[in-house]
DNA sequence: TTTGCCCCAC
């Protein structure tokens, strides 16, 4: 009986002295004999929030031979700790104690806390070693376990081997499923992470609220939109949207398809209580939508919502800014955010240095990156480099592009704008020696690719491509799009195809990049349609120059909207401009 | 005589 009341006065503390109390208590009344009482302190002492783990530690070290279930305590602080790595070091310290003893052994538990720390520490080889121990002592059959191992080979990286298990494991429950979704989208690989959604409805495996969550994840990566509403449907009809965390994954799936009313409709109508991370996911909507008017609207209204802003919600805020030049309004925010308790971090100062390059201000942002109390990430310096560009300075291109270097930073891009800036002066010597540059330093050159979703399926398409079965067609098309738009004023922008060729090949050279293959798909497959649904488009890095000129002209002439999304926002182009206002 | 799996904004 004294027991059963002792173990409810631990589940009680909800403080660190009440845990002391208890302990000093335990110690006197001899209840420390007692390893069940023992090791239900020490775990809530290294797990819980008010707990402390080096006092956990403390104690650990006083029991004379300590029981499976006391180093499985420490075990489960350290991998919810800051310090995950050290969960590894006790799990090897374990091991060799068990050697020596009957009276502790590594058990599931120990290999999930453990797997745990593995997923958080990002450590792979630790991960492989737990794998060959839950191996040896006949754990597989394990489904919680076999699911930690499945998730923490995902978590870092090793997507083949979580699929191997996953297609291996004796018994597999809903969780098992959840954990390869979300490690396939993590991965990039949200294609085949929404079969395997698409699998568990066929195969008539219940889904709960992690595995729309996850799927939703999907469907934003892709802007996959119709099966993104499909899921709605769903969770609707399973009574899914009580779950904050469900709605808000809804919420980030419409901003990401391009639908930002959807999102906000959603987002107005919940009636699950909304958490920081609500408001977050909607202020960034708005902002990458180009909506800064809004965006900031609700950014201000978070403290009239009982809602203490975070670094995510300056974050949103800051980017609003940033994507409607409110060079003023962004400052200040930026300004302020230390003093209302969030110190700006390298994304905060990313948006800052890009709304005063992109005003102009190249000083003000250049100085802003040497006195940052960070090492700055390159790309602060490329979006100066890149303002340097827009603004013709070529004293401040050099700067940047000298820091790059510095950096190791070899990234095709940057070598082409400040080529183009010198070009620009007409200092064909400086041109010519960029180039040169380019070729000896192996420049890297990630390749441009993009999405459309058309008749249920995602289509891909990369420069120049030409595996898609229909691609004559498509380049067809394109051409029929060129010829119509230059009656309507258009004129390539060769200016940013580096190569020492000839005009018409330069044009050439633009005319089948990814996205323009991907909207040139879409129309074609849209025409005739009766619906006046728009050509959405996503693409991994920033819209061409060239493109966004093309796409102006396509929307006016063909009179269709299109929707580009690219790594940092939306185009919406309809009727000849952009909501971007070509500020990008 | 207890504990453990999978999820959202950046």
């Amino acid at each position: 009986m004294a027991r059963v009341y002792m173990e409810t006065l631990i589940q009680r503390c909800v403080t660190f002295s009440q845990i002391k109390q208890l302990q000093s208590h335990f110690l006197t009344a001899g209840h420390f004999q007692s390893s069940f009482l023992r090791s239900r302190l020490l775990d809530r002492c290294s797990v819980s929030s008010f707990g402390d783990l080096s006092h956990a530690v403390q104690i650990f070290r006083h029991i004379p031979k300590p029981l499976t279930n006391d180093w499985n305590a420490i075990i489960r602080g350290f991998a919810a700790s800051s310090q995950p790595s050290l969960a590894f070091s006790w799990f090897c310290s374990m091991l060799r104690q068990a050697s020596s003893s009957s009276m502790c052994r590594v058990d599931a538990l120990t290999c999930s806390f453990t797997l745990k720390a593995c997923a958080r520490a990002l450590c792979s080889s630790a991960t492989a070693q737990l794998h060959g121990q839950i191996n040896r002592r006949g754990l597989f059959a394990d489904a919680l376990l076999c699911t930690t191992l499945l998730d923490a080979y995902s978590k870092n990286g090793d997507l083949s081997t979580a699929q191997k298990l996953f297609d291996e494991m004796p018994v597999r429950d809903v969780a098992s499923w959840n954990a390869l979704i979300a490690g396939l989208v993590a991965g990039n690989r949200a294609n085949e992470a929404l079969e395997l959604y698409k699998r568990m409805e066929t195969e008539g495996i219940s889904r709960n609220e992690i595995t729309v969550v996850a799927a939703l994840g999907a469907c934003s990566h892709l802007g996959a939109i119709k099966e993104g509403e499909k899921i709605y449907d769903y969770i609707k009809d399973a009574n899914l949207d009580q779950n904050v965390i469900v709605v808000n994954a809804t919420i980030d799936m419409y901003t990401k398809c391009g639908f930002v009313d959807k999102a906000f409709q959603v987002f107005d109508q919940m009636t699950s209580k909304k958490s920081v991370v609500t408001w977050n996911t909607m202020i960034m909507g708005f902002a990458v939508h180009g909506e800064a008017q809004r965006a900031l609207e609700i950014f201000e209204k978070l403290n009239h919502n009982g809602i203490t802003p975070d670094d995510v919600s300056y974050l949103a805020a800051l980017t609003a800014c940033r994507h409607a030049g409110l060079v003023e309004y962004g400052t200040s925010i930026f300004n302020n955010m230390a003093s209302n308790g969030v110190e700006p971090n390298m994304k905060h100062y990313g948006c800052v240095v890009d709304l005063l390059s992109r005003a102009g201000r190249l000083r003000e942002a250049h100085d802003i990156i040497c006195s940052m109390p960070m090492l700055p990430d390159p790309v602060l310096w490329q979006s100066l480099l890149g303002a340097s560009e827009i603004h013709k300075n070529v004293e401040m291109a050099e700067i940047a592009s000298r820091k790059l270097i510095e950096m190791g930073v070899n990234n095709d891009g940057d070598f082409v704008l400040l080529s183009n800036i010198y070009a620009a002066q007409g200092r064909w010597k400086d041109v010519g020696r960029v180039r040169d540059d380019m070729e000896t330093k192996q420049v890297k050159k990630v390749p441009g690719l993009s999405y459309i979703e058309a008749q249920g399926t995602i289509h891909k398409f990369y420069n120049s491509d030409k595996s898609h079965q229909q691609w004559r067609e498509i380049y067809e098309k394109i051409d029929e799009i060129r010829f119509k738009i230059r009656e309507d004023g258009y004129v390539a922008q060769t200016g940013l195809v580096l190569h020492d060729i000839g005009e018409e090949e330069k044009e050439n050279a633009l005319c089948y990049h990814s996205e323009k293959l991907a909207v040139a798909y879409g129309l074609m497959m849209i025409d005739g349609a009766e619906e006046e649904s728009p050509v959405r488009v996503i693409k991994n890095l920033r819209i061409c120059g060239d493109c966004h000129v093309v796409f102006k002209h396509t929307s006016k002439i063909y009179k269709r909207e299109i929707i580009v999304r690219d790594r940092v926002r939306f185009h919406r182009f309809k009727d000849g401009s952009c909501s971007c206002r070509d500020y990008w």
